[in-house]
DNA sequence: AACAGGGGCTGGAGTCCCGA
DNA sequence: TCGGGACTCCAGCCCCTGTT
């Protein structure tokens, strides 16, 4: 096995193909560790709590879902507070020259400007913060490598590509720290759109980003220039109309697929979002159909 | 259609933290 | 120490929704 002493360096000369070394999940509660190195990178995923990342003499902070991308052999130690433990995914990676089932990754960022951006953009670390597509990618990876499957190796090679174009569009939407809220904005939006078929309240959306739903609403409407209803209801309604010129479902039914109990009040919003209603819609959203097939 | 209760929206006050 | 930003909490008004 060859590791490479930065992401950076010949991944683009050469084919290679990424290989997990480690990965741990591991609650730190008190304890010492002194500055060290390794051939790995690393990504140190924060669960739960918080932690400090001492990197050169740098003092990085990391809460709750936010994490940090090692470069390897650059010095770094953990430091956690007595009174704050810190659950912590670790996961420790370098790459290797072998034959493998997909594409190596200088033929891959043929498919991507972003991934080839993120390869070439010299870095010693990066802490970002997860809108939750890192931590998904780190789960599903870590299940795979502990499974006993044959496909293990294809789907840890898979997880690995998708965290590596994950990391890529972080990369660059990476926002400034004190744009943190475009964070817990972009959660509550793709809480919306995982949930809008359900009864879904503010506070709801509050807990799933971890936000006062007060303050979640006005950084919402603060940014989106519409609150969280308006955005909620207008996906609705593209659903509806959807549903509604694609399929042959009950408009009553229809509105209880896209999260409203109340035919009445569907129609209502329906009227009020596009001016005519759900049945009107239908007849002409399936006639113009009609016509292009003739 | 009227009504009542629940939830959304908003303004303001207060706390905490960080940087100048 | 002070100011500003991030965040919480609360009160009051308004709208939505289910019931009668």
């Amino acid at each position: 096995m060859s590791h490479f002493k930065s992401i950076n360096g010949s991944l683009l000369k050469h084919d290679f193909y990424p290989k997990v070394t480690a990965f741990y999940f591991k609650t730190w509660i008190s304890f010492y560790m002194d500055f060290h190195r390794h051939d790995d990178i690393e990504i140190m995923y924060v669960l739960k709590g918080q932690c400090i990342v001492k990197v050169e003499k740098q003092s990085l902070l990391l809460k709750q879902g936010s994490f940090i991308l090692l470069d390897a052999n650059v010095p770094h130690k953990l430091v956690i507070d007595p009174n704050k433990p810190c659950r912590m995914l670790n996961i420790e990676f370098g790459f290797v020259e072998k034959n493998n089932l997909l594409p190596p990754l200088r033929k891959l960022i043929n498919e991507s400007q972003n991934l080839h951006e993120f390869l070439r953009f010299p870095f010693k670390y990066l802490v970002l913060k997860d809108t939750n597509e890192i931590y998904h990618t780190l789960k599903s990876l870590v299940l795979e490598l502990d499974s006993k499957e044959e496909e293990q190796e294809l789907m840890v090679q898979l997880h690995m590509t998708q965290l590596f174009v994950w990391l890529a569009r972080m990369m660059k939407n990476a926002l400034p720290q004190n744009e943190e809220a475009n964070v817990y904005v972009k959660r509550a939006i793709d809480f919306l759109h995982q949930n809008y078929d359900c009864d879904i309240k503010i506070k709801d959306v509050g807990e799933a980003v971890n936000l006062h739903p007060g303050y979640l609403h006005r950084i919402f409407k603060k940014q989106m220039n519409l609150t969280m209803v308006e955005y909620l209801t207008s996906l609705r309604i593209e659903k509806a109309k959807m549903l509604l010129s694609e399929t042959e479902i009950p408009i009553i039914d229809i509105a209880v697929y896209v999260g409203m109990n109340s035919r009445q009040y569907f129609s209502l919003l329906f009227k009020k979002y596009t001016e005519t209603t759900p049945l009107q819609y239908r007849k002409f959203s399936q006639r113009n159909v009609h016509q292009i097939k003739e």
